[in-house]
DNA sequence: CGGCAAACGTAACCAAGGTTAATGTCATGA
DNA sequence: TCATGACATTAACCTTGGTTACGTTTGCCG
């Protein structure tokens, strides 16, 4: 039974036949839920931490004046978050995007493979750290790229993601996002949003449809988004 | 002598006097650089670690159009980046906003602390997250809002910063940001940041000036920026 | 003291993207 | 079958913030 978590942490570390034996072990308490299930509620206390098998997530924080920001996509092998019950109170809400199977490791747990085994722990603070590459590269999208820009990074980093676990295959993936979602990804709003997708869509560059990406010119789109995947360093180890 | 990185990590786990010590011990080699001084750039090799002990500095990744991006305000106490020698190469630069005094704790150091000190190791993950939170709250702020409540926000997040390591009063704080730097940071061109600095200054709420913030309606700023400082966590509990 | 560079301050004009609102499409379920 | 609701699409209009350009202030150094 593979498991895309165990899989993911692979990539970061030289993870000892033992330390593989263990990790499976340790989410071995798995739910299957349904897409639009909060995982995590800002204000919540941070017991379990909570690892996607299958299926979409996003990360979001909800805003006095109703507006949502989408902080992060997460999909088979993410952490949803790794605060090791570090934090008094969550700060942020996980919702699933689609179903989803998700796995729970308890605190104890968690504490428990951190103090026993070092390469674990390597490859969990590898994992945290590509994450951060992440959100850095997100900085870099709202606050430095247009519209166009924005969309096309994002969706180059998501069907990156989304290859580098074998989900992916040469020209499109799938890619459960509605232009809502999309749009408080990226900054925008749903209409602005429908005009970049058209654009994209008559220059020929890709197209967005039924939950699914269709990359059509893969230079031009990794051209108009500035994309230099590096960012997502290990992940690629693992494709090869 | 006191430490602004072990004072800043104590507040994030129970360190004991020995870990302590080991950790003061750690960053012995210290640098004086002056303001400008790049610590990392783009492409280096990830070697040793650094700290910061005294004086500012800023990460930051630059565009093929040669747009700047700022990803972080790094104060006392910070680390510019705990990459534990696990990434092939840093993916972002780190340069000096003032003169600063900088630690650097080789990559062998560092393992060995993680090695040994498992309290240690937590509040290296503590302090992570508490940056991460810091990144995602600068995502909320340049996904969904307006430039004055942008700029507002930062400016109550580095406040508190400050505040939390001891360096602001009650209503003002050293703040060597130019306004081609803030710009660089929340995502506006330097014009629009004059502007809206002035119509914080003309509504009585804060001036920014000559290197430093003055805070003239701390309620009405908060308010403006939507802010919640929550996310910085355990900083807090060093100021009691 | 004079000259230079960096940063600040402002104004006129422009464009990217937001707002509002109407309409279309499609799947679901009574 | 028809009603419903979520999502996509499009158009007309407007606001925020970008662009360009220039003057002022300040600090530094010969």
């Amino acid at each position: 039974m593979s498991n895309a978590f165990v899989e993911r942490l692979r990539g970061y570390a030289p993870l000892s036949d033992a330390d593989v034996a263990l990790l499976k072990e340790s989410c071995r308490t798995v739910r299957e839920v349904p897409a639009g299930h909060h995982l995590i509620r800002e204000g919540d206390p941070p017991d379990p931490v909570f690892v996607m098998l299958e299926g979409w997530a996003f990360g979001y924080k909800m805003l006095p004046d109703g507006g949502r920001q989408i902080l992060a996509f997460l999909m088979p092998g993410d952490f949803c978050d790794v605060h090791i019950a570090v934090l008094k109170a969550m700060d942020h809400n996980v919702v699933t995007l689609t179903n989803a199977k998700i796995a729970s490791l308890p605190r104890a747990q968690m504490e428990a493979l951190v103090e026993a085994r070092p390469t674990i722990t390597q490859a969990f603070w590898w994992s945290q750290l590509v994450d951060q590459g992440v959100l850095r590269a997100w900085i870099v999208s709202m606050g430095r790229r247009k519209s166009e820009e924005r969309v096309a990074h994002l969706m180059c980093e998501l069907y990156i993601r989304m290859r580098n676990i074998g989900l992916a295959s040469d020209d499109q993936c799938e890619m459960p996002l509605t232009q809502i979602v999309l749009a408080d990804a990226v900054g925008l709003t749903p209409v602005h949003v429908n005009r970049v997708l058209k654009k994209l869509r008559l220059a020929k560059v890709m197209e967005l449809n039924a939950g699914s990406l269709n990359i059509i010119d893969p230079v031009k789109l990794a051209q108009i988004a500035g994309f230099d995947g590096n960012y997502l360093h290990g992940r690629l180890q693992k494709v090869g």
